[in-house]
DNA sequence: CCCATGCGCTAAATCGCATTAGCGCGTTGC
DNA sequence: GCAACGCGCTAATGCGATTTAGCGCATGGG
């Protein structure tokens, strides 16, 4: 079933029948008999126009390249796509999905094949935020890096989570509830500063912790670095600090996961959470809430970051700044895990 | 740049440029000097077909529409897409994703946009085994359903994970620890039976589990149904059942979060699992492995899922029997959650 | 010497739609 | 009464590839 086939049926030129249906009947003054022959001949025939040709034709396929690295490791990391997919059905697109599983090549590839596929741009996600260079290939054509930071000058625009200002939250949430001394960091550490190799957001969360925590007059009490941000790590790291000189008061974990083994040490040393000693955490992970006591988090904007990338992408032609970083908000999400500390053992 | 421009270029026309660039040129009898000339040309200007075009002509996109209700609520869902795009790439299809968020005349809308594009088959994905009716809409080309059983017989073949298996699985491992009274069932009701509305897995592993239990000689003790699988319906039913008269000795949990529920309950009991209470859960979610003791889990297949799916949906000419259910095997993740009878307090 | 054959390549049609240019007819203006 | 104009529609072209049909030339056979 084609146009060709709904006009002969209405016994109307194809090119009526395209006005009409392309909603120009009033512009091209189709009579209204005319028109209802044509939907009438649409409706018989159960004609569906052909988007390939459409877009062959117009030049414009409605279709937006989404390429990450991998849709797997981290779980909560498909809000990203789910945030896009929402994104570009608001603006009446579809998305047409690759994974690169972290091979250099296969992107360049799955970049240049969406290219030849016409999309209207294409959305380079890293499922974790870090540091990368700019692929050549994405400079053919409209791009935005999504959790991904360049690490040189570039026209291309990025969309990241905020994540000094999650850093500063999280201090903030500690310092309101009285805390001042035996603040370690879990997960990254501190003098000398040592955090896992690309991460953007160990480094930028523990620069927004230092410069709530010294503006106060105060600082971190240590901190222990962790390549990978891991329960078990977490559990370990958090029994190291227990031995520490500096009595532990509050735990800066810098994720969920590491906050999981700090729980299980802190219950093995028969600390309270909350009580003896608080935590804080990133990422807010479904777990965050499993935990007891609940688990307070600064959270990653995974759906916004997903909506972001695509509004940013569509709106290229004026409104953002070639290469412009646009960052989002990372809300806090308030659970029972920090404790004041006037309330707090010992105080 | 075209092929037109390549082959002006090259000095040739643009059918012996076709027949180059589609490698028939020795079917076609073009000669090398002519197919140097047109590789020259291609690698000058830097030439990339257009295959928005090709697929007009050719009638074929490459292209798999994957709808899903939606990727967000359950995690490691995500390792569907994973392992469907891993399979599409085998193949050199790319995947055009969207998502209905459970809405039905959404979903009639995306899946009549996807044959809009000629999509050369549909996926339609649920990120939970459920009973659904198949659409209309997707009766109108070639189609796959994932993780959806048909209420009614169909020609639309389908693939699920094999539940009933996997409870079979879950038995066995607590028979073959010697565990024969007091086993439990939390997330599902058992005398009389209630399960989840809708959910496959409760039902189907249910039936596995009373099988191979009633095969051996004995059966649940009980059950607590659940209406949603969460930690804290967990937490509830597993002080529940250490109420009943029968004491507990293993709990089949219905998934990893009913799991983690139980796990607290048990320890605030003071019992030690695996020495005084055994547990075996499904899904295999990452939090099965960060419990302590490891959680015994049978995983979903979730990859495997979404590979299975473009499998079928590309050799639905012939290979597969129209309206076939094909099940994924669901496999054992044994960690340190169940313990041996002999060994256990009381025996 | 002429026809048949094969070789190496090309002209032109086609896929399904959008769009530009313009056609035939009736009405109006002077 | 004829030009000008507006109305309602259509013919024809192009998007960029693939593919069918066939062209002109050289060669070989009889």
């Amino acid at each position: 079933m084609t146009l060709a086939d709904v006009a002969r049926r209405a016994g109307v030129s194809q090119t009526t029948a395209s006005f009409v249906l392309s909603g120009r009947r009033e512009e091209m003054r189709i009579s209204s008999q005319v028109e209802a022959r044509i939907l009438r001949a649409v409706q018989e025939t159960g004609y569906r126009p052909n988007v390939v040709s459409r877009s062959l034709r117009t030049g414009s396929t409605h279709t937006i390249g989404f390429v990450s690295d991998t849709v797997a490791t981290t779980p909560f990391a498909g809000h990203l796509i789910w945030g896009a997919l929402d994104a570009a059905r608001d603006h009446d697109r579809l998305l047409l999905i690759a994974e690169t599983e972290g091979d250099p090549a296969l992107e360049t590839q799955l970049i240049e094949t969406m290219r030849d596929r016409q999309v209207e741009g294409i959305v380079l996600a890293s499922m974790y935020t870090r540091w990368a260079n700019v692929p050549r290939a994405l400079l053919g054509g409209p791009s935005v890096l999504l959790n991904v930071l360049p690490s040189k000058e570039t026209l291309v625009a990025s969309v990241i989570p905020d994540e000094a200002e999650a850093g500063r939250a999280a201090a903030r949430l500690l310092l309101e509830a009285g805390h001042r001394e035996g603040i370690y960091a879990v997960g990254v550490g501190v003098d000398p500063v040592r955090t896992p190799k690309g991460s953007v957001a160990a480094s930028e969360r523990l620069l927004g912790i230092e410069d709530v925590l010294s503006s106060a007059g105060t600082g971190l009490a240590g901190g222990v670095f962790l390549d990978d941000w891991q329960p078990l790590g977490g559990y370990d790291a958090t029994k190291q600090i227990l031995a520490r000189e500096v009595p532990a008061r509050a735990l800066i974990c810098f994720n969920d996961r590491v906050s999981f083994g700090a729980y299980q040490a802190l219950e093995d040393a028969g600390l309270k959470i909350a009580h003896d000693v608080s935590v804080v955490s990133f990422d807010d992970e479904p777990v965050a809430s499993w935990l007891r006591p609940g688990l307070t988090s600064v959270a990653l904007p995974h759906y916004e970051l997903g909506r972001k990338a695509i509004e940013v992408l569509l709106s290229l032609d004026g409104a953002s700044r070639p290469g412009a970083v646009h960052r989002v908000e990372m809300p806090v999400r308030v659970r029972e895990s920090v404790g004041r500390v006037e309330l707090l053992a010992g105080a």
